[in-house]
DNA sequence: GTCTATAGCCAGATAGAC
DNA sequence: GTCTATCTGGCTATAGAC
C-alpha cells in the first residue's frame, strides 16, 4: 500500500513537471510552434516517456488548460471570501489576474482554429468541467453587476463572459510591452480601463 | 509591346485569383492549418505553378495581408470624403468595417507567434508600407478625437490603435455567432459598444 | 508557365530492449 | 516507466519534361 502511494506521488510530481513545461512553452510559442520534442527536452526525459503519461500533444495542451482553470478557481475562491466587494470589483480583479498571468508568461495560447485540438478539448471531461465552473462563478457576478446597474444590462451576459475570456489572451498586451515604454502595471491598468470603460472619454 | 502588356494582364488576373483563394483559406483555417496544396487545388492549378508566382507560403500570406490593407485604405479614403463626420465616428466606421470583413469570412488570421511568418512580414516592404499608411491615417483621427475630448486623452494613441487592430480579429465575434442566437448586425453593434463604451453601465 | 513526380525535412507517435 | 531507434505521414519546395 505504502509503495503504491509512493509511486503515485512520484507520478504526480513528474506529471506536474511536464505540465509546467507545457504551460510555459504554450505561453511562449503557442500550440502549433511547440513540439513534443521540446517538451521532452525541457522536462529532461525521453519523448517516449512523455507518451506514457499523456496520449497526445492535444492531451498535453488540455492538461495545461486544466491547470490554468484550477488556478483561476483558486483565485476566485479567494475573492469570494471578501463579501464586501461589489460584483464589478470582483470581475475587474479576475480580469487583472488573467492579464498578470499573461504578462508573467504563464498563459497558454491555443489557436482557435485548430480542429484536432478543438475536438480533443470538447471531449476532455475534466477540462470542460473546470471551464463550466469558472463560467458559472463569473456568470453569477455578471448577472449581479447587471442587476445593480454596474454593468451595462443591455449586453447579453455571455457577451460579457466571452469578452473577459478574450482579454486573457489579448494581443494588445504583448504589443504594448514590445514597445518597451511602459511598465507592466501601467499596461494592465490601461487595458482594464479600455475593457470596462471603453475608449471614449469618461 | 501589346503582347507583353497582355501577358502582364493575364499574370495579374491569375495572381489575383491566387490571393483570393489564400485570403479565404487564411480566414477559414488560419496560416498554420492552410496548406499550399489546398491553395493550388482551390485555384485550380498545380502547386509548382503557384511557386512560379510566389516564392513561399509566407509570401502568399503577405500578399493576402497587402490586399486587406489596400481594401482598408480604399474604405478610409471613402470616409475621408465626408468632412462632416467627427473623428470618433470615422474610427467607429473603420472598426465596424473590420468586423464586417471578419464575419464575411474575408479577414486572414495569422498566428502572432510564428517566427518564420513574422520575419517574412517585417521584411516585406509593400506590406510594411501599407501598414504604416493605415496606421498614419487612423493615428490622425485618434489624435483629433483625443483633442476634441471624444476619446479618452489619458490613453496613449498607440494603445487605441492596437485596440482597434485587435478588434479586427477578436474571437468574441466568432464565439457569439457560434451561439446562433443573434444576427450579424446585432453582434457587431454590441462589439462596437464594448469596444468604445466598455462593459460598464452608460 | 504549366504539369507530374519526387526530394527533403520535420514532427507526432511507437517498437522493443532494459 | 525509461530509454534509443525508428516508423509514418504530411508538408514545403523543387526537378525536369513539355
Amino acid at each position: 500500500m505504502a509503495r503504491l502511494a509512493l509511486k503515485e506521488k512520484i507520478r504526480r510530481v513528474r506529471e506536474d513537471a511536464i505540465v509546467s513545461s507545457v504551460n510555459r512553452l504554450l505561453a511562449e510559442k503557442g500550440f502549433d510552434a511547440m513540439t513534443v520534442d521540446e517538451v521532452a527536452a525541457d522536462v529532461g526525459i525521453a519523448k517516449a516517456s512523455l507518451y506514457k503519461h499523456f496520449d497526445s500533444k492535444e492531451q498535453l495542451a488540455a492538461a495545461a488548460m486544466v491547470r490554468v482553470l484550477e488556478h483561476a478557481l483558486e483565485f476566485i475562491a479567494e475573492l469570494e471570501r471578501d463579501a464586501q466587494a461589489s460584483p464589478l470589483a470582483q470581475l475587474r480583479a479576475v480580469a487583472r489576474w488573467t492579464m498578470q498571468v499573461q504578462l508573467a508568461g504563464e498563459m497558454p495560447s491555443l489557436p482557435a482554429q485548430n480542429s484536432a485540438l478543438r475536438s480533443a478539448l470538447v471531449a476532455h471531461q475534466v477540462y470542460l468541467g473546470r471551464l463550466v465552473e469558472v463560467s458559472d462563478k463569473l456568470g453569477l457576478w455578471i448577472s449581479a453587476a447587471q442587476r445593480d446597474g454596474q454593468l451595462n444590462p443591455a449586453l447579453p451576459p455571455e457577451l460579457v463572459l466571452y469578452t473577459l475570456f478574450a482579454r486573457a489572451c489579448d494581443p494588445v498586451l504583448a504589443l504594448l510591452r514590445a514597445g518597451g515604454q511602459y511598465g507592466d502595471e501601467q499596461i494592465i491598468e490601461w487595458l482594464l480601463a479600455t475593457c470596462f470603460d471603453g475608449l471614449v472619454a469618461p
